[in-house]
This record gives C-alpha cells, structure tokens and sequence, in this order.
RNA sequence: GGGCGGCUAGCUCAGUUGGUUUAGAGCAUCUGCCUUACACGCAGAGGGUCAUAGGUUCGAGUCCUAUGCCGCCCA
C-alpha cells in the first residue's frame, strides 16, 4: 500500500479542492501565442438570471467532454466561457424585486433603474458560472465575457451601424409580435405556437343599404373595433355582388367597405373576413393594397383606448366578452363554434401576444442568409445529427427580418440618433451631441435597446476581442464545434452563422452538435413552472458532479430526447464506486518500491513485454480496442457509446476477469508480481487518461495519489495512443476460459451447492491450444469455480456418470457422487440443451442449404454460417455423449 | 396543412453502411452469497412474433410503401 485511502468514495469530499487547484495552477488557460494547432469552443452563453438546470448540465459536459480530449491530445485548446444579458429576463428579475419594495422603474428613472440591475448583476449574475464550476467544466475562466461588456458592446454598435450603413438595417412601421405584459416588441423567433381550443364567433354585420347583412367569422372578437373593411376572395362567386358595398360595423358604426383580395380563404368560416389592419399581420397587407389608415384600439398593455368607444378602458379579454354580449343581444351573432387554432405566446411570460402595428427597427435578412445558406449545403459547416440540417436550410430559404428593437431599458441602446430640426437620422459607434446633417444639437437617442439575440450572434468573434484585430482573434476564430440545443438553432446558430460570414468573412465553427432535450419520466419538458425539474446541484450534492456527468451521457444517445428521473443517477455513482475500489484493491498490493513503476510506467511495460502472458495480453488487447473505440465515438459524437465502452471495459473486462485473475499473484512471494503490478498500473492509468472528459475529479483524484499530490495533474498527460498487444486468438482463448467457468458456475447452482462448499471439476477438450492455456490457468480456475480440484482430460477419454456441461469445444463436469446426483433431473435439463442446439442447428443447416443464399451471399459470410453450425453440431455431439453416460445409471 | 423524431424485455433505452451471435445493456424481477477491492457488490437465472400490414432481397429490428398511436418544429 502506497497511501492510506477512503474505504468509500465520497466525491463530496474532493471535488471541490481538485477543482480549486485546477484554476490555481492555470491549467484551463490557453494562449494564442503557445504552441499547437487551435481546438476552440464558445459556450452558448447562459442567461445571466440563469441558474443551471439539466439541459446545461448535459451541453456543458459534452462540450468539456471534447475541450479536455483535445487539450490532451496537445491541441492549443480554449473553452470562452460568458453569459448574456438577457434584456427581457434580467428587467423582469430587477422590476419583480423593486416591486417588492413598492416601487416601479419609472420612479427610478433609466439611469438609476440600470444601475439597479448591474447592481443586482454585481451580486446574483454569476450563479450559473459557480454551478458549471461545480459541474468541473474546464472553461478558461481569465477569458469569461458578458454580452454588456465594453468590448462586447462596442461590436453590437460597430455592427448595428455597419448594417445601417449597408441599408440592411432600416425602421418601419409594421405589425409586430407585442407582449402586453413585457411591454415591448418581440421577434417572430420569440413568439411561441401554442396550439389552443378557442373559439370562432360568426358575426353579422349589416349592409349600410339596408339589403341585409354578411357574416364575417373571427377568433378575436374585440378587434373589431378597429375594422376598416371586409374581404371576400375575388373568384368567390357567393359573395360577387357584395364587393363595393358598404356595412355600418356594429357598435361602432363605422361605415367600411366590401373589398376584394387574394389573401382571403374561401374555407375559412364564411368567406368573409373583417379587415384589422393595426391588429393583424395578413390584415395589414391588405391595408396596404386597398390604402386603408389602421386604427389601433389598444393600448400597448392590452386595455382598450378611446378607438374603442365605449369599450375604452377594458382589458383586451374582458372587452371581448362584453362585446360578444352585447353582439348577442342585438342578435348579430350568428353562431359560436369551437375553433382549434395556434395562438402567440410570449417566450418569457407566456402572456398571449398581440399583433400591434408601430415604428421598429429591422434587419433585411435575405442578403446576409444567402453565404450562410452555402456553407450549409457544400458541408463548410456539418450538422450531427444530420437532419437538423434539412431544418436549418429551411428556415433560411424562408427567412424573414428581424425585428430588433425592444422597448425595455436593459440592453444595447440603439446607436442611433433623431434631429428633431431636420429629421436626419444618424447611426453612430460613438455617442454624438451635433446632427451629423444640420449640425443642430437638438437631437435625441433613440429610447429602445436591441434584442439580447443581436450581441448573440456575433458572440463567436465578440468574445475575441473583435472589433479589434488581435491575435487571439486570428488564431482561434472559426471556433471548431458548436454545442447547442435544438430550440436555438433559429434564435441563435443560423444567425452566427449570417454574422460570421458577413463581419468575419468566414465560418464562425464547423461543426454545429444538436443534443437531445431533457425531458422527465412522462416525457414533458423540464421547467421551473411545471415543477418537474431534477436540479443538477442535488444530484451533485447527493451522488458528485461525475455521477451526474457519466450518468447523463450514458443515457442519452446520439441527439435524441432523454427521459430522465434522478435514479438514473445511481448509475454513475455507483461506477465512480467501482473504479474506487479497484483502485483500492492496487493500491491495497503496492509496495514501496513500486512508486518507480508508476511515473515510468510505459517503459516498465517495455521492459515487461516479452513475458506477457495469455491473459495480460488478453486485457492490453481489449484496453486499445477501447481506446481506438473512444477516439471514434467522440469524433462522431457518439458519447453515449464512448460511455458504454468505458463502463463495460472496466467493470466486465478489467474487474470481473483481469483483477480477479491478478489476485492469483498477489499471494506471499510470488513471482510474478511484478509483471502483473506493471499490467494493473499501465491499464489502470490508461484507462483514467480515457475516461478522464467524461468523469473529470475521480480520475484526477487517483491520478494524484497514485503520482503524489507535488507531480502533474492528469490534464497535463498525453491521451493514449493503441497499444499493440494481442490479438484476436489470445482474446478468443481466454473468452473461452470464462465460458468454461460459467458453465461450471451455472452446475454449481443447478445443483444448490452452497458457494461456501468446494466441488471438483473435470475438463474435456480436443482443442489442443486451449488446453496448453488451461494447464496455466488451474489455480486461477480453481478460485473463479470454487473448486479444490480442476483436472483437464483427452477429448477421447471415458468419465463416469456426471453433471456436465458442454461447449462447442468440449465439456465440463462436476464431481458427484453418485448418490446426489438427480438423474431425471439432470437427464431433463441436457435434453432441453439438446432441444435447443438442434432448433439451432436446422436454422443454420436451412440457410446453408439454401442454393441462393450459398451462391449469393458473400463466401465470409457464408463461412461463417458454416462455422456455426461446425460449433453447434460439435456441442451437440457433446450433449449427445453426456446424456448416454448418464444413461448408464438407468441399467 | 408541411416537415421531423419515436414506437425493440415490466421500465428507460442501445442496435454503425441489411448477413457478430439463437436481438443487447442498465434498472426492476427470481435464486444463492458479507468469496480478505466493492452489498453503490458477487455468482447464476427468467423475460422480446423488434407498433401493424404489405413489399424488395438468398437474407430485414436495419431498406421501400401504407396505416395507427405519441411527441416536437414550421405555417
């Protein structure tokens, strides 16, 4: 023993100060001017009001997955941490709490009210960057950025007047997406579909020449104040000699005319619909066409205003429910039905939205999508899994602008300023006090700020110091692969994309991973206000940021949803377990003089090489097919297969077979310690290197103690390259060892001998090789079987009447006497053997004796199939002669 | 309305370009064990007509067509 550790792993207990010592030696920091290729990664910046939840949790181990790989692997790697400011959220957080305190931002007044955020900032905005500190992301923290920063915000100014200057940014008055609880103007990105049963209120409204009446049907009764005409289809015959007539609209009495338009859905209600132009995108259009002047009946928190008459001064719910009675008391509802329809929502409070006409600012987005298109479908940039990009490609082929101003006060102030002597509007990176047309100093700053979106998407050239030219810039900038979720990729990565290629020139990452969503057991999504959510820092708390890490990758495969409840966790805590007490167990049979062994192991393994055994080559064979396997399941974003490797190679190749078989040389003296030690240490550490991205503290824990906490961290070490060492036939040979043990292990419990009680066993074997390996293996054998005798006897030999089990390449029996055995019992249990083997064998000999398949199929695998069936009629043979021995008892 | 994903053991999921098995894993179940690393463990066992119906093929969980149910995205 080398040091006296924990008999149990309490992750608690270490993660921290690993990770402390982690930052304190710098190892996260990378530096432009050092050596090596470029490996970088941006995170995607959480809310600064975030706290981390489980869809963190997982994107951010998949990305620290791939950043410590590649550092290990000598790459010049750097992982830009940061948050955003997120405008509408962060307000939100800062008015709820002044709220508290009875006062609202308008008694602060902008400044004061700001201050107040950065304040709260200052104090609660870097939560989230604690959790994935505690999550052991090995983000380099020296460079961690805010979307408000200086630089950051110098990039959004330099960027908004570039797009000015270029036209492509512009205002206007059009219909917006507006959020009547949050007061301001959203993207069509931020407006969220939800399917909703409402309903459809036909209502009649009367002819102005008395003729009669025509039926409009609506989902939004209320708007109707606003009205200034009714559409039919023009090829729509019911409704041919309507078109030019007047109405008089109900309540109101306004007088607006029957136009005519393409947009109208003649299956649609009746045909006819009412025209709100300030109160809906398809009306406005119609406007435009047939120069109507809209008339708004809201104000901008959804009360009605003096447009709407008597209905001034009602909410926007509860005037349409006055509204419909009234309609119905002067019988001018035709009828109700119900109506399934996707309405608005707010992507922040989930307040219906309200289409609402009025002056914004917008970014023509058809000129910056076309390269962004292109280097989507020539692969500059690859999407994993693939289909997102079909997604992608779809959305862009349709894009529309962006609205990007927000009437809130927390954000990036539009860098534009309005003459109120000559009207010049001016776009400036620096604040200016003269009219750059009329030089007047009566100009004003715009009020609104521009969407947290619009310092998003520069956010990969941003956080390098763009719009400055710098080295860090030049060297790390396009970042390599983009982590993300599904529900961004409008928000968020086709617009970097746009950015990249129009302020950079060039790509701003490769490849774009899309993971899964987190669902929990029912299948919804996890939030907050549903409460169905398993906070990642319980599950640390409870089972160590590892368990959490590898639990959370083994369970999701490539890009698909994952349904998650926090037993699941029990899958990496009680891995991190194992791998402790493995390491308990070398530690525990380390001797002084092995310390030199460890910190020169390869050489040592060198050294050792020549007198490796069956079974040593057996593990060193399986332990680089892992690490080619690792290598190429990270590539390929496959971590969940990355996981399962690592997981079965430890526990089921290296526990259960090559430690137990090591113990064997452990006893007092033997003389073969050293050589297995050696093999112990080099898969050991081999196997920590492997798996340190995915389970970072437990690996680096062992690490230390097996070097001594003043020598390297397992960060600084060199990612394993294949070893060669066996091949094929030894790993086929030991596999067949084991197999002889579980059929001796399965006699043992048919026949209820108690594990305490030894038995003896008699091997029979015509496979010569195998039985050269077999004469090394007795005393291993011997404890795997709990037995105290093993003999290994000719395939032609006679054995008396015997428990038995057989294997294509020869059979094992239990010594009993003759007494115990149960023969019907046994005669019972080989017929159902033999049952079985021949079903098997008429599958194999149909398929072989199908002509077509033989000369169809290739000759490997037709060779094969005739392997198959050599082994199972070989088995057969076998089960055929226990039976008549055992027969012989029946005389 | 258009598109995408899912439907495989009681549960949660793997299953690479059709031929690694007689379809796997973890959890759960059953049986037996504190075998001097580990009961968060060890050993053994049971459990599936791979949603349904057709088709292509010598051969399909894997490809094609249709249908059903669940979920998501876009309009």
């Amino acid at each position: 023993m080398i040091r006296e550790i924990h008999p149990k792993y309490e992750p608690g207990k270490y993660e921290k100060n690993i990770y402390k010592k982690w930052c304190d030696e710098n190892l996260f920091h990378a530096q432009s001017a050092s050596k090596g290729a470029a490996y970088s990664i941006v995170i995607p910046p959480p809310n600064v009001t975030g706290i981390l939840h489980m869809g963190h949790a997982l994107n951010n181990t998949i990305q620290d997955i791939l950043i410590r790989q590649k550092r290990m692997q000598g790459k010049n790697t750097v992982w830009m941490p940061g948050t955003d400011h997120a405008g509408i959220a962060t307000q939100n957080v800062v008015e709820k709490k002044l709220a508290k305190e009875g006062k609202r931002k308008e008694d602060l007044g902008r400044r004061a009210f700001i201050e107040e955020i950065w304040n709260w900032k200052e104090h609660h905005g870097s939560t989230i960057i604690r959790q994935l500190k505690e999550m052991g992301c090995s983000c380099d923290w020296e460079r961690e950025r805010f979307t408000m920063d200086e630089g950051l915000s110098r990039a959004v100014a330099e960027v908004f007047v570039k797009l000015f200057d270029r036209g492509l940014v512009y205002r206007g008055n059009y219909i917006i997406n507006w959020c009547p609880r949050c007061l301001t103007a959203l993207s069509d990105e931020e407006a969220e579909h939800k399917d909703s049963s409402g309903k459809l209120w036909y209502i009649k409204y009367p002819l102005k020449d008395g003729s009669g009446t025509i039926t409009v049907a609506t989902t939004r009764p209320e708007t109707m104040l606003g009205d200034t005409a009714v559409a039919v289809s023009p090829t729509d015959e019911r409704y041919k000699d309507f078109i030019g007539k007047e109405i008089i609209l109900p309540v109101i009495e306004r007088v607006i005319p029957v136009v005519a338009d393409d947009m109208v859905d003649k299956e649609f209600g009746t045909g006819v619909v009412k025209v709100t132009p300030a109160h809906d995108p398809n009306d406005f259009e119609i406007g435009l066409r047939h120069s109507m002047t809209p008339i708004n009946v809201m104000e901008p928190n959804g009360i009605m205003n003096e447009n709407a008459g008597k209905y001034k001064g009602y909410d926007r719910f509860k005037c349409r429910k006055e509204l419909v009675k009234e309609l119905t008391e002067k019988q001018l509802i035709e009828k109700i039905s119900d109506h399934q329809h996707s309405v608005r929502h707010c992507y922040r409070c989930h307040t219906v939205i309200e289409p609402r006409i009025s002056d914004q600012w917008f970014v023509n987005m058809k000129p910056l999508a076309e390269p962004a298109l292109a280097a989507v479908k020539t692969g500059k940039i690859k999407f994993y899994p693939e289909r997102w990009t079909k997604v992608y490609l779809e959305w862009m082929e349709n894009i529309r602008d962006w609205c990007i101003s927000r009437q809130i006060w927390w954000g990036h102030r539009i860098p534009v300023w309005y003459c109120d002597d000559c009207d010049e509007i001016t776009a400036s990176t620096k604040k200016i006090d003269k009219c750059s047309k009329c030089s007047s100093s009566n100009i004003r700053q715009d009020e609104d700020v521009l969407d947290t979106w619009f310092s998003s998407w520069l956010w990969p050239f941003s956080t390098f110091g763009w719009p400055d030219e710098n080295k860090d810039l030049k060297f790390y900038y396009p970042t390599d692969t983009l982590v993300t979720a599904q529900e961004i990729i409008f928000f968020w990565v086709a617009r970097m994309i746009m950015a990249g290629f129009e302020f950079m020139g060039d790509i701003p990452f490769s490849k774009v991973y899309i993971h899964g969503t987190i669902r929990d057991e029912t299948g919804t999504k996890m939030s907050k206000s549903l409460g169905n959510t398993i906070d990642p820092l319980d599950i640390i708390e409870q089972y160590g940021a590892d368990a959490l890490r590898f639990s959370l990758i083994m369970i999701t495969s490539q890009g698909q949803d994952v349904y998650l409840s926090s037993e699941k966790f029990e899958i990496g805590r009680n891995f991190a377990t194992k791998i402790w007490n493995a390491f308990r167990f070398i530690n525990m049979n380390l001797q002084k003089q092995d310390i030199k062994l460890i910190n020169d192991i390869e050489s040592y393994m060198d050294k050792f090489k020549k007198d490796l055994k069956t079974d040593d080559e057996y593990i060193l064979f399986k332990l680089s097919l892992l690490a080619e396997n690792i290598e190429r399941a990270i590539d390929n974003f496959k971590f969940n297969e990355a996981a399962h490797e690592l997981y079965d190679f430890f526990w089921h190749n290296f526990c259960d077979k090559y430690i137990e078989f090591s113990k064997e040389f452990f006893k007092e003296g033997h003389p073969e310690r050293e050589r297995t030690i050696v093999v112990l240490l080099y898969v050991l550490k081999t196997f920590l290197k492997l798996l340190h991205p995915f389970m970072p503290f437990i690996t680096e824990n062992i690490w230390q103690i097996l070097h001594g906490e003043e020598h390297s961290s397992i960060i600084k070490s060199k990612w394993p390259k294949p070893i060669n060492a066996g091949d094929e036939r030894t790993s086929i040979l030991v596999e067949k060892k084991y197999d002889f043990m579980r059929v001796a292990r399965n006699l043992r419990s048919e026949y209820k001998i108690a594990p305490s009680k030894k038995v003896g066993y008699i091997i029979k074997t015509t496979d010569d090789e195998f039985k050269e390996y077999l004469f090394t293996q007795i005393d291993v054998m011997k404890r795997l079987a709990s037995a105290d005798e093993i003999s290994i006897i000719e395939g032609d030999a006679k054995v008396s009447p015997m428990p038995s089990g057989a294997l294509s390449f020869g059979s094992i029996y239990m010594k009993l006497t003759k007494d115990s055995i149960n023969v019907d019992e046994e005669l019972a249990r080989l017929n159902a053997q033999m049952i079985e083997a021949e079903k098997y064998e008429i599958i194999l000999k149909k398929k072989l004796d199908n002509e077509k398949f033989v000369s169809k199929a290739p000759k490997e695998v037709v060779e094969k199939e005739k392997l198959k069936l050599k082994d199972a009629r070989s088995r057969m043979e076998k089960i055929k002669e226990n039976i008549s021995i055992l027969n012989t008892l029946l005389v």
